[in-house]
RNA sequence: GGGCGCUUAGCUCAGCGGUAGAGCGCUCGCCUUACACGCGAGAUGUCACAGGUUCAAAUCCUGUAGCGCCCACCA
């Protein structure tokens, strides 16, 4: 009858055979449907440059989780797909590969080659991206996977894009920036990391002019950046500069006067010789002290490749590091220089092409987060709010902080970059010198007729603009005007008549971020009035990591109030970060990270799944231990600290003595040497969980022979009947608060506890003996099935292949079960019913009487290990107990082993008290275990004493407790009383102790 | 420098006002006919440190130290 099931779960099968079979049955499509409840995710894309790590597993599981947990409930879950274009790391990728491959750079290859190039990249590592994703069991709605460049979310692009423009809210300006060199563009804060590094620090001094033999002096650790100074500053208050303020120095470099300026901002006394020079088109610092004394003008001396441009007099054309030399060289020569000093400098690297930054003025757009000149609030505000009246709410809530901080800088958000990889600025512009008053007139005429012929798809912004640079070294006071029409993104022919003018589209991208922020709206369709976005906008939940509130998460809520007025989630949920097994983060850069593909290989998608909840408590970032299993022999090699910090490329075997490479999502490139793959014992509880499961239902499936679904009367239910049907509603109430409020840890820890230590230890154990007898066996049968039955519900959303296995053998032999009614099961665990049993399942009474048997089992077994009574040896116990307990104990026997005798002092002294025995003395019963030619009477006075001793010791703590006259005042009055029982009890105990040692003493 | 978090058994972590918990590891005994990815029993902790609040503190407050993360800065 029976399906047989294998000894041990098979995960790879498993994984294989549920794919397949919840692809074939759609259950993970989702159609707009009015008549149900939508609950919807979209998946924070992963980007196409990489493979999965440890974060994405843990992202994913955790969406997973709650995407089949609310499905399961009833409603139409959507789980959005898709991945990120990731500009810069993705063309990074490409052009270096190219160059490693080709020897050719992307100028050679020039733009639309490049953009092919990265195409087919693409489409090769999303689809292998995907693939990870199902093979970890995510329930996403293949169908609908977006990609953040497609035509769906490149109109979304533009027509935000656009919008913005018109409304003002994007503007071009020159800004500094942090300028990659190598790659040529600007990268944004967070795609540059800090190191320290050797460098000088040079201390030089300018001639005052007009004081002879004055001099200032300053220091610098970028020399060459004089040839830009167009200051020198000190602090106001400062006395030994005061007499100079107002007062010009020479640069001896290229003899430029420049003047002394006093700002409390940038200059420091404390530091340094006190003064500073400026160089504010090559200084964050300096810059913000030009904005506020514009008169001393800036000038950038740098070409985009970093040499030094016309700017820089006779240096022009030299690297910014050979200029360095000469410049130090020079005034070395010319008596200015006073010293240099070795110092480690941090110094801000290009994480992409791992280059110093320099800071770097140029043309940029950006996104104007400031309130707005009318007093209405601007985009930073607008988005704050959302969060601070609750309409986002953050789990865990400290986070709302991080974002409401960092939002209330209104920093505006730079969002050009200069790549050929993403979203092309949607602007054209003009900006030749003026021509002649007839040549501008018929052109603002031509536009002037655009706009009105298509009023809703095109807007230019004719402005003045003064090129700062230009304006203080060429023509000073001269303006430009500059054309930028913005193009809606259906107005291909507007793009043409303007080019006919000689409009030139901007050669720019968007930060990857600008798209992503569109996300949650972009992949339903918007602008289109989709019917997809009308039902599932807004989202319910966002899960991510706390990395990305700012860049990311405060973004789209920007974009959703901007586009639609409404917030594109409900909640967002910030997951701890998988750290290596010394506590620091998993990076590429490090090396330390784990590839969840190895964790699937050697434990199975349920195993990843159950370390991935188990890992995700409130407050905790959780470490990682892992080791490389020796590809040659197998053998587990623990990664030690070491490892981490050399990134080390080989390591050996110190069993079989052969070398390796250490594994991981990020591999060397080595093809010599055969990787790891790699292992951590953490997986091992969600293995051992899964195997668990497994031999539960296999245990049950042997023994449902004759299985009749019935309903069951619960009140007439034996005493762990009722306990397992208590715990298990219980539990389930439990699972639902803990997934509702995002305690995934809490979910793993009591769905496991559920099944494992009562279900399987007692319930299970305690079915046996009556499955062996007709009279008893269908009740057990029924109810065993009945509690699997809402296991393997629990358990879907944290192990769906474990739990859709077990599922499909009980619908073979038990399709109708349930408790207490049985009705016939849904054909996947899938879209089985989220279990919710009535609150009457509960009864703390059967609980605690359960709690007694199982604590009076656990004590003969405790002796009976203590005097290694074999199984052979029939015991004679005698418990002085009520007549209930006595009943309850009878059942109980089988747990025990072979009994001589059972006897009760209070249900009947029918057995008199063994002579030899050992002592147990718990809260709810003395008890005396027979163990005649056993016992060794001095070991059990020895030990008996030590627990007396114990005893007398918390009894002599809880007394002076009671004593205690503001203890009996203050505390609660069931606390109180609490201890006074337990004193008594104690002081019982102690009592039967003395009796038995005195007993065994006299032999 | 600012913010956030962490410090509990050898390891990885729960607990977050009323007598210290889990998994792994360890000790002992078990191939008990679901499971050795297992069963039963056991040992193991001044809950980082110092103050404070409270009848009562691992748990709340303040400070110190170490670690981590984020942000800012470093002429």
């Amino acid at each position: 009858m029976a399906t047989e099931l294998d000894k041990t779960y098979d995960p790879k099968a498993a994984q294989q055979k549920w794919l397949k079979f919840w692809e074939e049955r759609r259950y993970f499509h989702s159609e707009p449907d009015p008549a149900r409840k939508p609950f919807t995710i979209v998946i924070p894309p992963p980007n196409v440059t990489g493979a999965l790590h440890m974060g994405h597993a843990l992202n994913n599981t955790l969406q997973d989780v709650l995407i089949r947990w609310r499905r399961m409930q009833g409603y139409n879950a959507l789980w959005m797909p898709g991945t990120d274009h990731a500009g810069i790391g993705t063309q990074a990728v490409v052009e270096k590969r190219i160059f490693a491959e080709e020897k050719k750079t992307r100028h050679d290859l020039g733009r639309e080659e490049l953009v092919r190039r990265i195409w087919q990249w693409k489409d090769q590592y999303e689809k292998r991206i995907l693939d990870q994703l199902k093979q970890m069991g995510c329930s996403c709605d293949w169908a609908r996977t977006r990609f953040t460049l497609d035509e769906v979310c490149a109109r979304a692009v533009r027509e935000t894009f656009f919008r913005m423009f018109r409304d003002g809210y994007i503007y071009r300006g020159k800004r500094l920036v942090n300028w990659d060199a190598h790659l040529q563009t600007s990268v944004a804060d967070d795609e540059t990391y800090t190191e320290d590094t050797k460098g000088g620090f040079w201390t030089f001094k300018y001639p005052v002019n007009g004081m002879p033999d004055t001099f200032i002096r300053f220091s610098t650790t970028r020399p060459e950046t004089m040839l830009g100074d167009t200051a020198v500053c000190v602090h106001p208050g400062d006395e030994r500069y005061k007499h100079l303020i107002g007062k010009t120095v020479t640069i001896p470099l290229n003899g430029r006067e420049i003047p002394i300026i006093a700002d409390g901002i940038l200059a420091d006394p404390e530091l340094g010789t006190g003064a500073v020079k400026v160089t504010p088109a090559h200084d964050p610092n300096d810059y913000a002290c030009w904005q506020r004394h514009p008169e001393i003008g800036i000038i950038n001396i740098l070409n985009p490749d970093g040499t030094l441009s016309e700017n820089g007099g006779k240096y022009a054309g030299q690297d910014r590091y050979k200029a360095r030399d000469a410049v130090v060289k020079e005034m070395e020569e010319k008596g200015f220089f006073e010293g240099k000093e070795d110092r480690m400098v941090p110094l801000k690297y290009s994480d992409r092409s791992k280059t110093p930054i320099e800071p770097y003025l140029s043309d940029q757009w950006f996104v104007k987060m400031a309130d707005r000149d009318d007093g209405k609030p601007g985009l930073a505000q607008m988005t704050m709010d959302a969060v601070s009246d609750g309409r986002v709410r953050f789990f865990p809530e400290r986070y709302a902080k991080s974002y409401l901080d960092w939002l209330g800088e209104k920093r505006d958000w730079c969002i050009s970059r200069q790549l050929w990889w993403g979203h092309r600025i949607p602007v054209w512009k003009l900006d030749e010198p003026p021509g002649t008053p007839e040549k501008e007139e018929s052109r603002n005429n031509r536009l002037i007729e655009l706009q009105s012929q298509y009023p809703d798809k095109i807007v230019v912004h004719a402005q003045a603009i003064r090129d700062e640079v230009e304006s203080k070294t060429k023509h000073p006071g001269s303006f430009f005007a500059l054309y930028l029409a913005c193009v809606a993104p259906d107005g291909r022919g507007i793009e043409e008549e303007l080019e006919a003018l000689g409009f030139v589209q901007d050669p720019d991208v968007l930060d990857t971020w600008f798209s992503s922020a569109l996300w949650p709206h972009s992949t339903l369709g918007w602008p289109e009035p989709t019917p997809e976005l009308k039902y599932y906008y807004p989202t319910s939940v966002l899960v991510t990591n706390r990395d990305i509130i700012t860049l990311w998460v405060a973004r789209m809520v920007l974009t959703g109030l901007y586009n639609l007025n409404e917030v594109p989630f409900r909640h967002v949920y910030i997951h701890p970060k998988v750290m290596d097994a010394f506590g620091e983060g998993m990076s590429k850069s490090k090396g330390n990270g784990v590839d969840p593909l190895d964790i699937i290989d050697l434990y199975g998608a349920d195993a990843l799944r159950y370390g991935m909840v188990a890992i995700a408590t409130e407050t905790q970032d959780s470490r990682m231990p892992v080791a490389n299993l020796c590809p040659h022999c197998g053998e587990k090699v623990p990664v030690k600290q070491e490892h981490m910090y050399m990134r080390t490329k080989k390591l050996t075997c110190p069993k079989c003595k052969k070398p390796f490479r250490p594994g991981g999502p990020w591999p060397q490139d080595d093809p010599e040497l055969p990787t790891a793959k790699q292992a951590s014992d953490r997986f091992e509880i969600g293995r051992n969980f899964a195997n668990k499961l497994w031999n539960a239902t296999r245990f049950l499936l042997m023994n449902l022979e004759g299985y009749t679904p019935a309903t069951v009367n619960l009140a007439e239910l034996p005493t762990e009947d009722r306990w397992i049907v208590s715990r298990l509603a219980t539990t389930a109430r439990e699972v639902t608060a803990a997934l509702e409020g995002y305690r995934f840890a809490e979910v793993a820890r009591l769905v496991y506890d559920f099944t494992w230590s009562e279900f399987c230890d007692w319930y299970i154990e305690m079915s046996k003996g009556r499955l062996q007898d007709p009279a008893a066996r269908p009740l057990a049968q029924r109810v065993l099935v009945g509690v699997l039955d809402g296991i393997l519900r629990l358990v879907q959303p944290v192990m769906p292949f474990v739990a859709e296995s077990l599922w499909q053998a009980l619908n073979e032999v038990a399709p109708e079960r349930g408790l207490p009614t049985p009705s016939r099961a849904e054909e996947s665990v899938c879209i089985a019913k989220w279990p919710d049993y009535p609150a009457e399942w509960i009864s703390s009474t059967v609980e605690a009487r359960f709690a007694r048997m199982q604590e009076l089992v656990r004590s003969v077994r405790e002796v009976r290990n203590r005097y290694q009574v074999d199984s052979q040896h029939k015991l004679t116990v005698v418990v002085k107990c009520t007549q209930a307990v006595m009943m309850d104990f009878v059942a109980l026997a089988p747990f025990i082993g072979p009994l001589a005798r059972i006897g009760s002092f209070e249900a009947g002294p029918d057995v008199a008290k063994p002579k030899q025995s050992a002592t147990i003395v718990r809260p709810d019963f003395e008890a005396f275990v027979g163990l005649a030619g056993l016992i060794d009477p001095a070991a059990e006075v020895k030990r008996g004493e030590k627990q007396l001793a114990d005893m007398r010791k918390q009894l002599a703590g809880l007394t002076a407790k009671l004593g205690n006259e503001s203890y009996r005042k203050n505390a609660p009055a069931e606390v109180v009383k609490e201890t006074e029982e337990k004193v008594a009890e104690i002081e019982g105990q102690i009592r039967v102790l003395e009796q038995t040692l005195k007993d065994l003493q006299e032999g």
